[in-house]
DNA sequence: AACTATTTATAAGA
DNA sequence: TTCTTATAAATAGTT
């Protein structure tokens, strides 16, 4: 739209790609508006500036961006049915399809008067789905234990950096003798910056 | 854009409606793919569907929906700073400044070579970085406390339906007679429809 | 799915 | 930024 076919790469000229941004920007929120009002659809849009600001529209219909996510989360599991990386879901997967067979199976022995199946059947039904959520505890676990893992690689990396610099640090004060000696117990400037307390 | 002006509301020809849902889609999916090249920004698009169908869109540049959908967490939480939800999510909030914080401290010290700050301040801060991580942890706990608590519900109400079905069937087998004492032990048909062997 | 008459979005210019 | 305008692009109604 506009004068003269757009080719659509990147465009170099950074005051011409704010300017594209913001007005694109604004259609594209604008065209998702009206299709989750036309079409009675949920939507959510998170868009990153290429500078890092966040811009985010959802349609009126759901209260938070949250809430979409939750649902995506879900959907997409659904979704991946078939995937190779199918296998790391699999517990949850089979949760949700057991309940939901067991809600079928329900609804059908009430319409049948108990006529179908027997109570060692239900028992079985009541075992597995156990045995599923003692899976997904498992893996709850599992997935805990990882980002607790993660976080504490995260600070022995930040430690050992720091140990590095107090060597540094040990090795210039020894150079210089040992002039500066009551400066070495508190610096209030820098908790000051840290705003820790 | 067509023949007749559109009015942004609810379309109530479900057929229309369907029609007009791929058309805009695509177009959205178009749009958004076009900012996204244009500009160099990130995005994610999530769509459901009336029906509850989803479709989703990210700019190639991303790998994955869960990664923006991470990133978006961490810039909705600096955008919502003094909103009152925050404390919920305080020592999350809490260990990211302090990395933050940390590496810029670290950074400024190698530049001035060590003359800024002592080792009994690093201390300092590599207590704090600690308790928040100790706070992360317990957070983390709750969390999947409430997720295991929630399943727990879930199965506990599934059994005490199951169990008001035991006690109808109980009842028709006894107004029965015993005439059917084979047919208890097992219904290969139903662990059929089940699938869980 | 395709076709077009129109409306709508927007690139460039001011 | 913001507005204007020439023109490209999207799409409503239709087949």
């Amino acid at each position: 739209m506009g004068r003269g076919r757009t080719e659509i790469k990147r465009i170099e000229n950074p005051i011409q790609r704010q300017s594209t941004f913001y007005k694109r920007r604004d259609g594209l929120f604008k065209k998702a508006r009206e299709l989750s009002v036309l079409c009675d659809a949920d939507l959510l849009l998170l868009l990153f500036s290429s500078s890092g600001k966040l811009y985010q529209y959802h349609s009126p219909s759901v209260a938070s961006a949250k809430e979409l996510i939750e649902r995506y989360e879900v959907a997409a599991q659904t979704q991946i049915r078939g995937d190779r990386r199918l296998e790391r879901n699999a517990e949850m997967e089979m949760v949700e399809k057991l309940c939901d067979t067991l809600e079928r199976e329900l609804r059908f022995m009430k319409v049948d008067e108990g006529q179908q199946y027997s109570l060692p059947d239900l028992g079985l039904l009541e075992h597995n789905l156990e045995t599923a959520i003692g899976k997904v505890r498992v893996e709850m676990d599992r997935k805990i234990g990882a980002q607790i893992h993660k976080l504490e690689t995260m600070v022995r990396d930040r430690q050992q950096e720091r140990y590095g610099l107090c060597d540094k640090i040990a090795r210039v004060q020894t150079l210089r003798g040992m002039e500066a000696d009551g400066s070495a117990s508190s610096t209030p400037g820098l908790d000051l910056r840290l705003g820790l307390n």
